[in-house]
DNA sequence: CAGTGGTCTAGACCACTTT
DNA sequence: AAGTGGTCTAGACCACTGA
């Protein structure tokens, strides 16, 4: 643990407990750097944490307020999870059927997002996730086979997050998703407990690895009343 | 202009002129150092802003790389805009039609979220967004009149944000969004050329001011065919 | 004009990776 | 062992705010 690390997390707390209100001025960063016996620089440091997370706001030549905001919406509420629905949920029981696990080459489309060539393996999962006993996710997803070698049943009914981070020891860089809604598929009302007429949310994203390589390309599917996207943008 | 910001610059723009390759190696920092004639701090401090763009990848002994994503997509694509659609979809004729607009008291939900008491005035505004002549988005938006005063048709008919910090003087700090799907209502069909059994991209969100006063929720539908929401996620 | 936060330096030491 | 990036310092100067 860092230094600045420390007093970030000093100074955070003293913002949930309301030994600094909301709204009102912290001690400014001299005052700061004597009480935690370090320089000023990394006071300022401190700050750079705290204000990313959107507890304070700094104003050159008037100082730095707590925001309004700042009890409300936690602080780690900003950061997407990648975690899977397996952590995401920790709290429900979430299992996993698998409806179909094939290996194949990729066509021109994935090709181009997965940066592959046409005769690299990938693999073409479709899983239904239930949480609770309820059908609550299907899954379209399209993976790397040679970065993501020994996927198995076993691997799917648990968590392949866990298994890409843990066992392969590999680390997430980054994805992008696009969010839309769409009319419900067969599959959907097949799996999804779906009417013909219900809406669908469907996530499709690009998850990369740390150097930006991209591993995998799915889409998640829910039934439009039960699950939303949530985003809390800072700045 | 600070010194680190221009270093930033002039690297982002090595990487995406490919002076500086992807996958490869960047010059150490004790060498851009010597080449910008700043101290090592500074270079490390434009290396801050490239990592928080996910241009690079910096590993502790080894060395700064490139990552394979830099030059897809955009570094200012992780960025959401505060724009509104005016700016967003500046080459296109973005009109608006006002279908409602009233000043009310806030029912209980909207003082919590809005942090407003029983009798603060708000605006409840319904505006139809309309592009390249077709209905886009239908937005009910919910706003505090007393932060934000003024509002007029002129307004209404041309951008309220830039109104907000252009005339007003205000500034954004941030979004809680929520995305989901719903089945159209009477209001999408009638204004958005929807079908009963057409599903509906909803956009609800709470907009803050810098200080995190919250000053704006809305929601934003449209047709499920017409409109994604993107999001590019780093680390 | 006093006080705030932002930038920048020159140098020290540390943690880590690669050879 | 050599070289990389990360942390931290003590101090300087600057930009801005508010009384």
């Amino acid at each position: 643990m860092t230094k600045y690390e420390e007093i970030a997390n000093a100074i955070r707390e003293r913002i949930k407990q309301g030994t600094y209100p909301v709204d009102s001025l912290i001690p400014d960063q001299v005052s700061l750097a004597k009480e935690f016996n370090v320089s000023r620089m990394t006071v300022k440091r401190a700050m750079d944490i705290l204000e990313l997370e959107g507890l304070i706001l700094r104003k050159r030549g008037a100082g730095t307020f707590v925001k309004k905001t700042a009890l409300s919406h936690g602080y780690t509420a900003s950061i997407i999870e990648y975690e899977g629905l397996t952590k995401q949920l920790s709290d429900k029981e979430v299992k996993s059927k698998i409806i179909s696990f094939k290996l194949d080459f990729p066509d021109e489309e994935i090709q181009k997002t997965l940066m592959l060539d046409k005769h690299d393996p990938i693999y073409k999962i479709i899983r239904l996730r239930i949480v609770d006993g309820k059908p609550y996710i299907l899954e379209h997803t399209i993976m790397n086979a040679n970065l993501i070698p020994g996927v198995n049943e076993e691997v799917l009914l648990n968590s392949v997050y866990k298994y890409i981070q843990k066992d392969l020891n590999l680390k997430f860089g980054g994805a992008h998703r696009i969010i839309g809604a769409d009319k419900a598929s067969e599959y959907d009302i097949e799996h999804l407990n779906c009417r013909e007429e219900d809406p669908v949310l469907e996530i499709e994203q690009i998850v990369y690895l740390e150097d930006g390589t991209p591993f995998e390309y799915s889409k998640s599917r829910n039934k439009y009343d039960t699950r939303t996207y949530n985003i809390t943008d800072i700045r």
